[in-house]
RNA sequence: GCGGAUGUGGCGUAACUGGCAGCCGCGCCAGACUUAGGAUCUGGUGCCGAAAGGCGUGGGGGUUCGAGUCCCUUCAUCCGCACCA
């Protein structure tokens, strides 16, 4: 009779949690030891509280935690929240619940379920983003973004005095704006000299330095969403509805915080290849940077009126310019009302209006539909004179390159459709690889009909052209990026306040001494509709006097994560974000593990935060995470349940089919397997009460879909009830077991009995059969110590490798095995306690105390395992031919001598032996070659 | 459309550099113990076949003495991105 059971197990789980908080045994600080960073994503602390979903990358982070720990390093393991952000502002819109509040009690529920589960986090190292302890630091970094710019010719940021000076110095000649459209306001130039500098005032000084600073003001197009009154950013809307709630999204220009991303563009693509992320991750973000090189390239205009003189367009294919038979600017380009004739102007005015009629939704919906209008201007081919219209049309969009592009047609798939529907003719430059009837954007053909090109491969003639244009002037390499600067201003209650005063409309930062800008107490969280966000009702508190104002915006959620990972080094620090000393100490994450959702936005301005943070001389490294682990979604799996249409009778899966139905979702709660429990249901809901059921057989079948895990689907799993039934060893075990840990997959208890059956007879290894603890001190046999050798190496394999699932199997194995020869012996047991320790700490630390430890088991060393025990059905035997030993082969231990000679004539060895090359090894199993290594 | 990933028993999955496909668990079958049970233990379980034997890693082709693994092709599913010139 064991007594591994639930009341067991509760006692067992409870004392141990206890004893770890009163020890402090997670309990971390910087040693001799080398370090190793376990880090988790850092969750939003959801009303909803955990479902079983989100501890499955927690538990393989506490793993890698524990056994690196085992393994004798001093592991950073350390947990916190990310705290600010729209769901508390919402449920305080809902329920005038002050944000502060609800956030501060879902997260005391939050770390309530994580305890149970037995995490090994520090708690002494939390970091809660909305803390104002906290947040001065973000705020800090953020005015250190303010006061750099980017030095392109160092590649890297410096402060804005060392622009300043430079400026005194020289003007900004060799630093041209990171805008390339900005002109000054007066002079209309981008240029200007050391003595115009020394002339400007302090408004347009300021102004400049504007242009330059990594975050900075600007009038932009931004995602305004007027249902949630606000401005989201770019991966905020899918599909030009919002990420949130699903509303639609217009274009609108506001002066908003944005930060300079895109000078990093090319040191985030480059960083990647240092870093150890999924292919496909890597690709997302490559995606995301979108760099593509090509050239610019100035067309002479002719118009009517000769207001512009010219116009650039940015191509990724300089080679096809002899195939350019029209020209197509972006309907928003400010070329468009210059340039249009008075033949033209209607037509171009209706399209004009047309273009703004239509919402982001429709755009995106209508992809495929071709529409443009003609301009009456024609720019000039520099290389053949030729004169070739210019169109606008919104495929062409404003924001990319220069919103200007020469149409191709033969090689361009969305050109050739558009000279096809404007019936504009299509010059064939690629010969026989144009078929009339697609366009082809091969690299490989010889150019035709293209002057001083005809007869070169398209591939080099891309070089040939940049060169004579950069010769003539008309034109130059260029890289682009599809990459947008980030734009990072909410007009939201629930975020960091800016820390900046603005005097003259133009922003000072707030003295370091003055930080934190604490978030004023307010409760009316509504945003003013108009962009203002919910601060701009605060006028005290926005008024400071009156020459200075407040900025009533607030940081997006991303600010507060993306540096978290620095503070955990060192996250009581009040004079600093995190000493050198414990940064240069803790350094990178070697593992960082969270939701691939995460992949676009939060790694990339972690990433930016980094390097920031690394030119300017805070940090020693420049990527924050050395190791990224993508763990799959746990996905719930719903039940439905079919009412007969306006009826209160409901037909079982297997027979709805005979009538007209509407599916419910049903509670999990009342469903075992896929039989609904009939009187439960009736009790669920009001208008259940009386309902009638068609059954099969003598029961009521459910539907089942698998859907992500939400509670309005009513198939949320908590893993409060998982640690009620089974505790929280078999919960973490299970999790592991399910499958491997990146694969998606969904949450069913199918096999949990198995992985609680395991545990159960791991603990009855150690007790006699009244329940008694019994090992025996005698001498371990061959077989026993060839089980444990085993298993001490697979899970040392299995853990670097993060396949946790394996390692369940493997001490499922061990076990059995161990079962089978009813060990009962210390030096087999006490190992093993040890290597299951990261995997099930509280049955492991039981488990250690009565072996007699009094130190706790998270101190233990991993136990080395010994190859001898696992070679021990093989040996090495010498072959020989014509007397001299030629190799060294591998043969199975129950093999007859004549066997192996036979094997080794008759085999293919013998083969590839007379081709002149002797195997170096030849691995056998009865009857049979299994490798031969040449 | 582009990019990435995944296809193995009834199910979740395993298989180090190509080397006896299906470990481990669930489920199922049989047995034991039982004052009958959603408990525990033991054995069996890829498919077809009474057996001998044959067939088997989404489909088709290839490389190899040998392919789940490598190459080509095709289909299916999932996840990103989406007029980026």
């Amino acid at each position: 009779m064991s007594d591994y059971n639930k009341e067991g197990i509760r006692q067992i789980e409870e004392k141990w949690r206890r004893e770890w908080v009163k020890r402090e045994v997670y309990k971390v600080s910087p040693s001799e030891k080398p370090k190793y960073y376990v880090l988790d994503m850092f969750p939003y602390p959801s009303g909803a509280g955990l479902h079983v979903g989100h501890p499955l990358g927690y538990i393989a982070s506490d793993i890698v935690a524990r056994f690196k720990r085992l393994k004798g390093f001093n592991v950073l393991h350390p947990m916190g929240f990310d705290a600010f952000g729209l769901p508390a502002e919402q449920y305080a819109i809902e329920h005038g619940i002050h944000p502060a509040r609800s956030t501060a009690d879902n997260i005391r529920n939050f770390i309530r379920q994580m305890d149970k589960i037995g995490f090994s986090y520090d708690w002494g190292r939390e970091v809660r983003t909305c803390d104002p302890k906290y947040y001065k630091w973000t705020q800090w970094i953020f005015l250190q973004f303010f006061d750099s710019w980017y030095n392109r010719k160092k590649d890297k940021a410096e402060r804005i005095a060392e622009l300043v000076e430079i400026f005194g110095r020289e003007g900004n000649a060799d630093y041209p704006f990171p805008n390339i459209k900005y002109k000054l306001p007066e002079s209309g130039k981008n240029v200007f000299t050391a003595l115009e500098w020394e002339g400007f005032g302090e408004k347009l000084r300021q102004e400049i330095l504007m242009q330059y600073r990594l975050a900075y003001l600007a009038y932009t197009d931004v995602n305004w969403c007027e249902a949630l009154g606000t401005v989201l950013a770019n991966d905020e809307v899918i599909n030009g509805v919002s990420y949130r709630g699903g509303f639609p999204v217009v274009k609108k220009q506001m002066r908003q915080w944005s930060l300079r991303i895109t000078e990093y563009a090319e040191r985030l693509l480059r960083g990647l290849d240092e870093v150890d992320f999924s292919d496909s991750m890597k690709e997302v973000q490559r995606n995301w940077i979108g760099r593509s090189t090509g050239a610019r390239i100035r067309f002479r205009v002719k118009s009517e009126r000769s207001a512009v003189p010219e116009m650039v367009v940015f191509t990724t294919r300089p080679d096809t310019i002899f195939g350019v038979d029209f020209m197509v600017v972006a309907p928003e380009h400010e070329i468009v009302k210059d340039i249009t004739s008075e033949e033209q102007r209607a037509e171009v005015e209706k399209y004009l209006k047309y273009v703004e009629s239509r919402s982001e939704v429709e755009r995106m919906a209508e992809v495929k539909k071709i529409t443009g209008a003609f301009t009456g201007a024609y720019a000039v081919n520099p290389f053949n004179g030729r004169e070739i219209p210019i169109w606008i049309s919104e495929y062409v969009l404003a924001g990319y390159g220069t919103g200007a592009i020469m149409g191709v047609p033969c090689g361009d798939e969305r050109d050739h459709k558009f000279a096809k529907h404007f019936n504009l003719p299509i010059t064939n430059i690629i010969g026989s690889h144009y078929n009339g009837e697609e366009a082809n954007p091969t690299y490989d053909a010889i150019l035709e009909n293209s002057g001083f090109l005809n007869g070169l491969q398209m591939k080099t003639a891309i070089q040939v052209v940049i060169r004579e244009l950069e010769a003539r002037g008309i034109g130059e390499h260029q890289v682009n990026y599809k990459m947008r600067d980030a734009g990072w201003s909410r007009q939201r209650y629930w975020g960091e306040p800016f820390p900046v005063v603005y005097r003259d409309e133009m922003p000072y930062a707030m003295d370091e001494k003055d930080l934190p800008l604490e978030l004023p107490d307010s409760n009316d969280f509504r945003p003013s509709g108009t962009g203002e966000g919910p601060l701009a009702n605060l006028k005290d508190w926005v008024r400071i006097n009156d020459h200075e104002r407040r900025d009533t915006n607030t940081m997006p959620t991303h600010a507060g994560a993306a540096w978290y990972f620095l503070r955990f080094t060192d996250p009581h620090n009040d004079r600093e974000f995190a000493s050198r000393e414990s940064l240069d100490y803790w350094g990178q994450v070697d593992v960082y593990i969270g939701g691939s959702e995460h992949a676009v936005a939060h790694l990339l301005y972690s990433r930016l935060w980094v390097k920031v943070l690394y030119d300017l001389g805070y940090l020693g490294f420049d990527e924050p995470f050395r190791k990224l682990i993508n763990q799959g979604k746990i996905t719930g799996d719903s039940r439905y349940v079919y009412r007969i249409r306006g009826t209160n009778k409901f037909v079982s899966a297997g027979l709805k089919d005979q009538y007209e139905t509407d599916p419910l979702r049903v509670d999990i709660k009342f469903v075992n397997g896929l039989e609904l429990n009939r009187e439960a249901f009736t009790h669920w809901r009001p208008d259940f009460a009386g309902a009638e059921f068609i059954l099969e057989g003598d029961k009521y079948i459910c539907g089942a879909a698998i859907e992500k895990m939400s509670k309005s689907y009513f198939n949320v799993v908590n893993p409060d009830d998982i640690i009620e039934t089974y505790g929280a060893d078999t919960l973490r075990m299970y999790e592991m077991f399910l499958g491997p840990l990146e694969q998606s997959k969904p949450w069913n208890t199918n096999g949990i009995d198995g992985v609680f059956k395991f545990l159960r007879k791991f603990w009855n290894l150690f007790h006699d059969s009244n329940g008694n603890f019994a090992v025996t001190d005698a001498e371990p046999s061959r077989g026993e110590l060839k089980v444990l050798h085993k298993t001490l190496k697979k899970i040392e394999q299995d853990v670097e490798t993060f396949s946790f699932n394996t390692s369940v199997s493997e001490f499922m194995i061990c076990v059995n095995e161990l079962t089978a020869q009813k060990t009962n012996k210390r030096s087999i047991l006490e190992p093993l306690v040890i290597a299951l320790s990261p995997f099930a700490p509280h049955i492991a630390e039981e488990l250690w105390e009565k072996l007699g430890h009094g130190e706790t088991v998270f101190n233990a060393s991993f136990p080395q395992y010994i190859e001898r025990y696992l070679k021990e059905d093989s040996f090495e035997y010498p072959i020989s031919i014509n007397g001299k030993v030629r190799a060294k082969m591998e043969f199975a231990l129950d093999m007859p001598k004549e066997d192996i000679e036979k094997v080794v004539l008759a085999s293919e060895i013998v083969r590839k032996w007379s081709e002149g090359k002797p195997p170096k090894k030849v691995i056998v199993v009865p009857g049979r070659i299994v490798n031969v290594v040449l």
